[in-house]
Parts: structure tokens; C-alpha cells; sequence
DNA sequence: GGAGTACTAGAACGATCTTTCTAGAAGCCT
DNA sequence: AGGCTTCTAGAAAGATCGTTCTAGTACTCC
């Protein structure tokens, strides 16, 4: 429905994406997937032979990728602290647009899809790897220590997950942007000190 | 299971509470629930008669008030930046000794419950509104100042919540010693500033 | 000791879930 | 044009879901 030209394959990830962001993976019916791509169960099984497994495991991977790269062009662009703040915005944009539907992509079918398939824990294993490794490495280019590095990496992906998750909850977008200032505000003292 | 002895609907809760930190809201299968809690459906809906969402909700207010009682003793106790250490690390220990299986009892459901079910999303929001609280209140009767303390507060529970997210997807211990140890020279950066 | 309440017990139900299956349309190459 | 592959289409299947329902047991209170 995003774009009526769309291939079918493209359909069907556009829409795991938003579904996944919005009920994580368990909750993502394939029934609901289908009327949103406009595609028949045929498509979907020809298209992802293992069925919805591996249509979720492959949008969490192409989100998880998208993001990253993002991410990394807006660390080089703009440096850490601009970065977190604009990753914070944007996932708040998104969530209070939605009517407080939707989260992250990764984060949501990360807590209820990690006990239950292998498949998708590896996926969102290897996103948020790859997020913590480029904001590790963002910080290190600029002479911070690497331990100190990869520590504040995963304070910020974490609150980042986390605050979504309590914002949603709540509808409420303070939480964002009060999680936000004070991990700027611990990055820049991470900065200054170097 | 727990204590044969305990009364059915102890014993349905306990069981809700541990389920809904594996699996989330949507992930609990009300038959797994009643097998683990060794009760027919009968006395599920005697006792719950909203059915699972009454009982999934209660199990969340529970651990909710259960948690926030916890973390105001020991703040009051042994101060914030052991409170916090000491958060983490019961979570740590959950989290891997149940094989990475276990997450939090709020945060789980709270991803992939709040778009689905609103008596959900409300409990988890009240659980979370005590634990940002108690948290603030914390820091406020220590000098810091108000704003400070609750943009803090949301930093801590949002890297919480998160942190376990992401150990659990990568089974990696580090993440949420890394974020602990990150979280706490914050803190206490906030209090010498006072 | 009889009535009434609280709770247990599990079979049965309809809805929904994901997947499979058969059939056909569309496009391409020789 | 014929034949092959790729993809679409949706009905049907089988499993599992949460809930309801009827019976029966245990206990309390008058």
C-alpha cells in the first residue's frame, strides 16, 4: 500500500516492518500482513519459504542494516551527540505520529520473539550489534578509550530501547527527550575529558 | 508448582508473572500457564473473570508494586548508586541463570502488549509511573534538582528496560554490567554536582 | 444436617492462526 | 507459437487459541 508499483517482495517487508515495530513478532499475523501488502499467501511463501519466520528475520535484518547506516553517516556528519539526539527524535516523530502504535522495529519483536525462534534472536542479535559497534566506534575515532567506548555504546542503545518502550506505555513524549538530554549531556562529559 | 501448598490463585499469578517475562503478553499461552500452575480453566476464569488479560494485568501490577517496594528500601538503604548496581545485577542473575529465558515481568509485555490491550498498556504504565518516582523522589531528597532528578530516573529505567532487551537477544552478560557501570559515574557525577 | 457459597474439574466450542495445496496468469527465451 | 519459469490467487487443512459451560466437590454458616 506505501507504493502500488511496488514489487510484491518489498510489499511484504514494508509491511513485517511496521507490524513487527507495532506488535512484535508473535503478535504480527500473517492474515493482517497480507491484506496490508495487498498479496496473497502464495506470494509470501514463494517469496520466504519458511513462511513468517523468515519474512520477520529478514525485515528485522534489512531495518537493523538501514539504521545502521544511517546512524553511522550521522556520527560522521555531525558527531555523537547531535547523532543520539536526532535517533531520539526521530524514534519519538515516529512512535507519538503513530498514535503511540508503533516502536522500534528491533526492540519490539527483540523481547517477545527472543524465547521463541532462534531465528528472530539472531537477527536482532545481529542488528544491535552492529549499532553498538558503530557508535563504539564513532567514539573511539575521537580518542575515547575503548572500554569506555563500547560501556557508553550500550548505555545508549539500551536507554534508547528502553525509552521507547516506557514512552509507549505512557504516551508519553517527555520520557524520550528527558532520557535524551541527560545522555547527551553524559556523552559530552565523556568528550570533554578525554 | 512453587509451593504445592499455595493457593490456586497465588499460584496462577506466579505463574503469569514468570510467563509474561518470557514471553510477553501476546506470547502467553493461557493453556501453558494453567499446566504450570497446576489449575483447570475453571478456577483461572473463577478467580479472574476478565480471563487472561485480568490475570496478566494483575501479575504485572504485582511484580510492578513488588519491585518499586524493593528499590525503596534499598535506595534508602544504601543510596542510589548501590540501588541502581544492585538493580542490575538481580536482573543480570535472572536473566542468565534462566538460560536468558527470563526477561522483566514489566518490560516484556510492555513491548508487545501496549498496542494490543489497554488494561495491558495500563498496568505497565502505573508500574513504571512507581518506579520513575521512587526513583526521583531518591534523588531529590539527596539535593538534586527536580528536573534533573526525573529526566535521571527515566535514564535509569529506560537503560533497565533495555539493557535486558539486548542481553538477552545477544546472551551476553556484558551488556548489562557495561550499561550499570556507565549508568552509575553518572549518578554520581549528578550528586557531587550538587 | 441442610442450604448455600466458593471453588475445582475438564470436555466442548467457535474463532483465529500459519501453512499447504492446486490451479492459473504473466513474462521470457528459443 | 510453444514451453518453461516465476509469481499470483485463494480455498482448504489442521493445529492452537482463549473462553464458556455443565457438573461436581468442599466448606461454612444458620
Amino acid at each position: 500500500m506505501d507504493a502500488p508499483e511496488a514489487p510484491t517482495r518489498a510489499r511484504l517487508v514494508a509491511a513485517a516492518t511496521r507490524l513487527l515495530a507495532r506488535d512484535g513478532y508473535r503478535g504480527l499475523s500473517v492474515a493482517e500482513l497480507l491484506h496490508e501488502a495487498g498479496a496473497p499467501s502464495g506470494s509470501l511463501y514463494h517469496h520466504f519459504p519458511g513462511g513468517k519466520e523468515e519474512l520477520a528475520a529478514t525485515a528485522i535484518r534489512e531495518a537493523g542494516a538501514g539504521a545502521q547506516a544511517a546512524m553511522a553517516s550521522l556520527l560522521e556528519r555531525a558527531g555523537p551527540r547531535p547523532a543520539v539526539e536526532a535517533l531520539f527524535a526521530l524514534a519519538l516523530a515516529q512512535a507519538r505520529g503513530s498514535g503511540w502504535l508503533l516502536g522500534c522495529p528491533i526492540g519490539t519483536p527483540a523481547s517477545d520473539g527472543v524465547a521463541g525462534s532462534e531465528a528472530i534472536r539472531a537477527a536482532v542479535a545481529e542488528s544491535l550489534d552492529g549499532w553498538l559497534g558503530v557508535i563504539a566506534d564513532a567514539l573511539t575515532a575521537r580518542g575515547v578509550p575503548q572500554d569506555r567506548a563500547a560501556e557508553t555504546a550500550a548505555l545508549v542503545i539500551a536507554a534508547y530501547e528502553g525509552a521507547i518502550l516506557i514512552a509507549r506505555a505512557r504516551r508519553d513524549p517527555d520520557v524520550m527527550s528527558a532520557t535524551a538530554r541527560r545522555l547527551s549531556e553524559h556523552v559530552d562529559s565523556l568528550l570533554d575529558a578525554r
